[in-house]
DNA sequence: ACGCATCGTCGATACGCATCGATAATCACA
DNA sequence: TGTGATTATCGATGCGTATCGACGATGCGT
């Protein structure tokens, strides 16, 4: 492997200067920076990332921490994972993984060893265990999720509150006074992301202002809770009833209980989920849906951390940001009546 | 951030010494190794990253490189990523994250400038543009996945032809005579990994053998394409049809497709899979499935990987390691008959 | 033509650790 | 008690880059 010293040998010049072409922080003449950038080319020269981190101290790295839990939806993980690689690309940086199995120790580990410059966390609980070390760490951090006290915390979401006023809204627009909203399914309750209450609240606002009723149904992915969740929604709905299922694994439990009920979504009942585009439109029948666009918060969070790296004026930050949501008319839901 | 040297001064010993301490390199008296993991713990020291790659040319990450195709099973690469990144940790490794729209100078990149030691690299096609670059690497690369031509590559990944042998001895032996095998969808085949012809040709070879027929028909996410494909196995069966469906995305098109043909998997149609236990599971009819073994593969990988770190002998290595996968009867096939 | 500021480049040093050779301390054995 | 072999530790050096101070070269104004 070449080194800048190598670089500087064939280029004819010092090894400071090829420092100074690659970085650009003092001037160099048009003549050697031409002599130099050939010697580069034709010697295939990359820096070394570890006398690089050395010097500078820095790594260019940002660790992320992934969930892991087999009844979440894998795929949207997986969705964030990808956009936050590509994007902190976009920056200059690279990902470092870290996953949830290492706890807190972990968080300190690739901090305290300097493999990576800053974090992005990942399914943030609303009391999670880890940001009292969070807040410890001396490096910047940003959680996605909102947790209980984001006091002294950067944090970035979808709007849940926002999305879930949008769904009601939406079927009370479209003539349904009774509106029934299931629950995410228990083993994301039980973690106590505050995302569900968000949600819920903003479902309830959205109610009261519209003079509309929400019930709130137990989720889950057992057919028969779901089932007695319909029925009951059924015995207590005067008009065409409606659902919201926020959560995709509850959402294709739904759609067969429905069909096992002789409903069809768009005809004599409403539904909607939350799902890609692409997804949504795959669907028998496609499916409106709240977008909570991962993308854009997967973005968003890589922008804010290397922000903060930029700065690096040490000084502990907060900050607050809720990503709107989208909610898109599909077939699954009734069409609103003319001149209301 | 201690130093090895602030923990030396604090021990009251030379800097070399706790780099023996912590390495093990050479001997320590049991009197100054107490006084210099005591100053550890009391300066909570973790070694600087950056530094020791410097000093002993080894980062301890591996890059890993993912695929991310919206039509391709994100939930079970998910799977993959998790347990590869756990995994490495039990070797004292850590994963950087390499997405494949970097292509093969993005091997290049995280391989030049020494942010790994070495790759593993996810979905492998069969004639990857990548592995050129790949072979010109002088780090250690496993390939999950078996490329047509793996000479001087390492490689691993599920004995999809012992599946394809598995599933239709399997169903030959509940009775089956004729039996269909649905291909992946579309955007998986046209990526020519070469799992497909590999599981095919396990197909044929079993068929060969019991003296059953095997139809390969079309897969994919449209219901119509696999109506047609349903429609043409049944014309062309005596007896009880069968069906292998070895893609997650089109045995769920299959199932509805099914239904809507008023077929009962397991009373009169079989239907085999492809899915993790627990989703098999929470069919509403348990699907009989083959298990690809995401999760020992990926150990495989990793264990594969970290041996070549070890070794360090830089000769070119060479190695195929086939998993071997696992069939499991749940109630979407029939028994076999009594006494046969 | 002379002094002065600016520009472009060089040399030296620090970053934190691993590792090698050397040395002091200890021990076995004659 | 002396000699050689171990054992435990130290000091020095190198890894490849970033960055600071210094210095020669160049341009400007007068």
């Amino acid at each position: 492997m070449p080194t800048s010293k190598d670089v500087a040998q064939a280029a004819g010049v010092a090894q400071s200067t090829v420092s100074y072409v690659l970085s650009g922080k003092r001037p160099i003449s048009e003549k050697t920076r031409k002599k130099v950038e050939d010697a580069i080319q034709q010697l295939t020269y990359q820096p070394n990332a570890g006398a690089r981190a050395l010097a500078s101290r820095r790594t260019r790295v940002i660790g992320l921490v992934i969930p892991f839990i087999p009844e979440l939806h894998m795929a949207s993980i997986m969705e964030f994972v990808s956009v936050i690689a590509n994007t902190a690309r976009l920056y200059d940086h690279d990902i470092l993984l870290v996953t949830e199995d290492e706890g807190a120790p972990g968080l300190q580990r690739v901090v305290g060893q300097q493999i990576c410059d800053g974090l992005i966390l990942m399914q943030v609980e609303g009391d999670d265990e880890r940001l009292p070390v969070v807040r410890s760490l001396h490096v910047p951090v940003v959680l996605i999720g909102i947790p209980h006290d984001p006091s002294g915390l950067v944090c970035i979401d979808a709007d849940f509150e926002m999305a879930g006023e949008q769904c009601v809204q939406d079927l009370a627009a479209a003539g349904h006074t009774v509106i029934s909203v299931l629950d995410w399914q228990p083993e994301v309750v039980d973690r106590h992301v505050n995302y569900v209450e968000r949600f819920m609240s903003g479902t309830n606002k959205a109610a009261e202002t519209l003079g509309v009723k929400v019930l709130h149904l137990p989720g889950g992915t057992d057919r028969e809770v779901i089932g007695e969740s319909v029925d009951k929604a059924l015995a207590e709905t005067t008009g065409v009833p409606a659902f919201i299922a926020p959560d995709g694994t509850v959402q294709d439990v739904l759609r067969r209980v429905l069909t096992s009920r002789g409903l069809t979504p768009g005809t004599d009942v409403s539904v909607i989920g939350s799902a890609s585009p692409t997804l949504a439109e795959l669907q028998p029948i496609p499916l409106s849906t709240i977008d909570l666009r991962p993308a854009e918060v997967s973005r968003r969070a890589v922008k804010i951390i290397c922000d903060l790296l930029e700065a690096e004026n040490q000084g502990p930050t907060e900050s607050l940001e809720l990503v709107p949501t989208v909610i898109t008319h599909r077939a699954s839901t009734l069409r609103p009546p003319h001149g209301s």
